[in-house]
DNA sequence: TTGCATAACAGACATAAGTCTGGTATACAT
DNA sequence: ATGTATACCAGACTTATGTCTGTTATGCAA
């Protein structure tokens, strides 16, 4: 009655298909695995995903329903995606972002994705239209990109730091530096990553 | 006994809730819902979301747990990364990749992200080092920018179908066209997204 | 053989979570 | 006032889901 199965080969395939379910829709339910196993016992996928727990390669919050997760989340946080950033400040955009997008990181930077807008920095790789992600920092090397919000509206220029003030230069011949006042500019951030996406 | 609230503002707290819950880890419960916002009755958060369904701003999964989702669903996914891809085909490049990366993707397509080398694409925007994602795919249109495999090495170029031939052309005035021989060239594919870290 | 492991089943119980009926309070329009 | 809308609460019912106890079968090693 019982067919035999070699050690450990089901729980590999249960393995694959609960990590398959985390990753791109939901945790299963332990009779969502039942189903997908045809076991005719809620106990037999509960077995082995208690097993799997054990052997450290899922974690679960006990009692919940769907409680079943992958160990360390893969370092991937997902950060909103904003239109465009004004006077107002990042909160406000932040607040009524486009949606999220997702992105490596150590989790512990405040992050935020920002479409391009404009042609001034083309000759960098930077076209209209791309997403840069930015680290929200208040300060920033000389010759990084970073995002500034000069009057009011942000926009994505390379830094040069002189004596005394700062300089905001486009790369592009047919745009002219911005040379801020102190108290006109604020810088938001430094762009980590830039990101084109061809379809859609 | 009953606080006065804006039609709609708590609504919008609910749905920014649950929103962020669903995309950085797992859709909550009604009673989740609940705890967060502290109401007294599940009824409220129900009734909230069952509002929020009601408008298309959620969907959900009728009696199962944790089953309000996002309308469109981001589906992330991870893919691998190659370093190059040589003669012996994307196979064996794929069982040695660097590591993966995530991208947002309806799940059923054949991805993998190659890092660019060469400047011969730096007019669309690609640059050394950068990260292309590509869609596994046998054909692609004129004007796309695609992978093949020319001689025993990858490259990226952009696409141009003529009369009874292809061929690959840079994006920089430096580099001459490429017109392979049909048995000499194969289409790996087409390339979907690009990124470029600045850090790191 | 015996003992012990894994794989699977049967049938229940306990709790988590979705759903429902009916109620109160405030605001706004007619 | 009357009606209607929203926001919220109380308490219950139903279903989904997690958990438990006990059982059978197969393979392997002492």
């Amino acid at each position: 009655m019982t067919p035999f199965t070699p050690p450990g080969e089901t729980r590999e395939k249960v393995y694959r298909f609960v990590r398959r379910r985390i990753i791109e829709e939901l945790p299963p339910t332990v009779r969502e695995v039942q189903e997908a196993f045809r076991f005719r016992a809620v106990q037999t996928a509960r077995q082995h995903l208690e097993r799997l727990v054990a052997e450290g390669r899922l974690v679960k919050a006990q009692g919940k329903s769907r409680g079943y997760r992958l160990p360390q989340e893969p370092g991937t946080l997902f950060v909103p995606l904003l239109g465009r950033v004004q006077a107002g400040g990042l909160r406000a955009a932040i607040e009524e972002c486009e949606g999220y997008i997702p992105v490596q990181s150590r989790g512990s930077e405040e992050l935020f994705g920002l479409r391009v807008q404009g042609e001034s920095m083309t000759g960098a790789g930077i076209l209209p239209g791309d997403i840069v992600v930015v680290r929200q920092q208040g300060e920033a090397a000389s010759g990084d990109i970073v995002v500034a919000l000069v009057g009011d509206e942000a926009t994505i220029k390379k830094l040069r730091l002189r004596r005394n003030r700062i300089e905001l230069h486009p790369e592009n011949p047919d745009f002219a530096p911005i040379i801020p006042r102190a108290d006109e500019c604020t810088l938001l951030g430094k762009v980590v990553e830039v990101r084109r996406y061809l379809e859609g």
